[in-house]
DNA sequence: TGGTTGACGACAT
DNA sequence: CATGTCGCCAACC
């Protein structure tokens, strides 16, 4: 199992409505610095709510084309999901995940 | 292998 | 608050 899958299947989890973070999802998978891996693996990600992941700041991050943004933001007013000052209210949408134990101890992924 | 590339994040200015 | 810098790291070539 790659680290793109696992992430790809963390968040499939992320409930409609709610949001997480790229450092969120990344501490969740067992992999606190890996962040910025999180964003590579949604880069192309299909069949799942990608638009549910905002950065740190509850900003939703820039990319090659404006209007994936522009998409993104209105997939999640959909959803109800509140902006305030182009972001969104992380401590009232922010969805608390479970630690998953993806990796063993030696640092590989496990699957 | 080893260098490059980002949908990041913490900090400094 | 807005930028810039720097460390990080999986994927890609």
């Amino acid at each position: 199992m790659s680290f793109r899958a696992a992430v790809l299947k963390l968040v499939k989890k992320i409930p409609r409505g709610r949001v997480a973070t790229y450092g969120q999802l990344a501490t969740l998978l067992g992999r606190p610095r890996s962040a910025r891996a999180v964003g590579q693996a949604l880069r192309r990600a299909d069949g799942v709510p990608w638009h549910r992941v905002v950065n740190a700041q509850g900003g939703i991050s820039r990319r090659s084309r404006m209007s994936g943004m522009m998409t993104q933001r209105i997939l999640l007013e959909q959803e109800g999901i509140v902006f305030r000052r182009g972001r969104v209210v992380l401590v009232r949408f922010r969805w608390q995940g479970r630690r998953l134990n993806l990796f063993r101890n030696d640092g590989i992924l496990r699957g």
